[in-house]
DNA sequence: CGCGATTTGTGCACGTCTTCACAAGCGCCT
DNA sequence: AGGCGCTTGTGAAGACGTGCACAAATCGCG
């Protein structure tokens, strides 16, 4: 296929120049190779091989080499990947080229952090916002922003075009809070609280759970534990463990 | 199959009970069924049936019902579900009845927000250290428990049995932070560090990043508007866009 | 005791994701 | 110019996950 159909004009937005609509699953990776693609053009590269960028990324080459072919990539066969044009073409199918505003609510333990956290600037995105319903951490000042009263949030969305909102409040407050921003008009939302939210349809809603992410892990503890118990004895004691890892053909390394 | 195997008696270790072994995204789940059983029998709910736990933890009915025959489960047709009994199943089948101890890696901004994270000591985890490399913040206090440095790895692993280590360290760290909890033997680690580690085979690295997650909604974000963008005139502003949700038929509200 | 209402557990078909293996294409060296 | 080695892009097969639809099982009631 040398008949590219010129997937985007990363340049200038405006033209709208049909997105492929992409697998989940590669949607989800793309992020990785973008910060991979950094890495490396920090060291110096200018070009990459489908197995180096996977290597970078934690991936499979083949399945690198489908997820870039999904978006039309531009790559040269017998070379690589071009770096600078491949972190331009992933930018701009994540939509990165405009920089998202991001209104994050719920300033307690996890929102300090996240308001701290330089992740969100380094990628295209920069918090419009910090918003809460107690009235004794309005005004506070986390990171250069002042936090504003949750029911401020219609004013302040007027102001900004707010693309994204991230939810870090306790469970009990948080589909209140989901109802407030669909309201003024969010359709992407991050969820820290421990709870399902219930949206329109039309509204994207991810969740992040670090006490299921721990479980998982539990999971897989158990499941080693009980493999290395039953080739012994039977009834030993289950007291120190570590010294060395004696597990053979379990599980693939990196989790997905 | 009135016939089960007995699938573990939960209520004391040391029989080794044959885990079954579940699907992966089976096993993504279940810690979302266990949180919407919990409230559940807050609620003063008795049993529940597949709709009402499926409709609780955000998933399809027939999805919920699948996962739950997997680890054997007790229901009883024309009742639903005990949730004693199944709570006590998960909860066994996650390893959760014995309580884990977590080694805490990087007390910078993110994980100071964890190591306050009650979301931990609610499942049966148990932060058990806190360490970090910077000698400026060793000693100092964070939630009851103190930050060690982190050479005190080894002393540590060798008095606590350590599970599972989560390191928020910059990415730059996180390598060598991951290399010293393998030596001392931990086979199950949550890594927030932007970046992928490279660990033994038999270990497990469950990655969760922010800024991943952002970028995933950005490009929903994206498509949406191209996809608004294309029925009308064209070449149109794209400034002001809230107001009410026009998109139709786009994806399904709950990610996973 | 039998019947109907209800709900679980599961066979089956479908869609998605992954992986292999290889042809097509590109650059370099002679 | 021609050949050779290397790398991409992709067809095809297999593994995995999902959802429907229904038989089997259980309870409650007359």
């Amino acid at each position: 296929m040398s008949q590219h159909r010129h997937p985007g004009a990363p340049g200038r937005a405006g033209a709208v120049p049909a997105l492929p609509d992409l697998p989940e699953a590669t949607v989800a990776r793309l992020p990785e190779y973008l910060r991979a693609l950094h890495n490396l053009a920090e060291s110096g590269h200018e070009t990459v091989s489908s197995e180096g960028l996977a290597g970078a990324a934690g991936v499979n080459s083949a399945k690198l080499r489908k997820d870039l072919s999904h978006l039309g990539s531009y790559g040269t066969r017998g070379v690589g990947y071009d770096l600078a044009l491949l972190i331009e073409q992933i930018e701009y199918v994540l939509g990165l080229t405009q920089r998202r505003a991001v209104a994050l609510v719920g300033v307690g333990n996890l929102g300090h952090a996240l308001a701290g956290y330089d992740g969100f600037a380094s990628r295209g995105f920069r918090i419009a916002a910090l918003l809460d319903a107690d009235a004794a951490r309005v005004g506070e000042e986390i990171n250069g922003l002042v936090v504003h009263h949750i029911d401020e949030l219609p004013r302040i969305a007027a102001e900004e075009a707010l693309a994204i909102g991230v939810i870090a409040t306790p469970a009990a407050a948080a589909q209140g809070v989901a109802d407030q921003l669909v309201a003024v008009g969010v359709t992407s939302i991050l969820n820290f609280a421990p709870c399902v939210l219930s949206v329109p349809e039309g509204v994207d809603v991810r969740k992040v759970d670090l006490a299921i992410e721990l479980q998982i892990l539990s999971f897989h503890e158990h499941r080693k534990a009980s493999l290395t118990a039953l080739p012994a004895t039977g009834g030993s004691a289950l007291t120190a463990l570590p010294g060395g890892l004696a597990v053979t053909d379990t599980q693939e390394a990196i989790g997905t």
